[in-house]
DNA sequence: CATATGACGACAA
DNA sequence: ATTGTCGCCATAT
């Protein structure tokens, strides 16, 4: 879960994941659920920027009737991405990791080629 | 060990 | 565009 949250905490402002993107990053290939997972135990005021995060369909995952949701938007939209009608533009918003990510980050293996 | 649970995702109607 | 199913998988009970 550790993975998951630091792996969030890459994804720079401005720009979003969604949760299947943050798991595979993190190394749990299918594992977007557990990126929501990871999400819910957020101890609270935590830095991770978990507003970055939304679904892979480009919605925020909150009904857009919560106070999360609202929290959420605003948050996003503090940062310049447009939120509209609960949609974010991923082909313009999408979090795009670079190589250097890919190289010191993950605890994967490179030498298994 | 057996089930139940999701801030999900892909797909068929 | 919406809605329902099913598959996924780490955790919780």
């Amino acid at each position: 879960m550790q993975r998951i949250w630091d792996t969030i905490s890459d994804v720079p402002r401005g720009k979003v994941a969604s949760y299947g993107q943050i798991a595979e990053v993190a190394g749990i290939p299918r594992g977007a659920r557990q990126v929501g997972y990871a999400l819910r135990q957020l101890p609270r005021g935590s830095k991770v920027p978990w507003h970055r995060i939304i679904q892979a369909s480009g919605r925020i995952a909150f009904d857009s009737d919560t106070p999360q949701f609202r929290e959420q938007k605003k948050r996003l939209q503090q940062e310049d991405v447009p939120v509209i009608r609960g949609r974010i533009d991923l082909q313009r918003y999408r979090w795009q990791p670079d190589l250097d990510e890919l190289l010191w980050k993950p605890t994967l293996a490179w030498d298994e080629e």
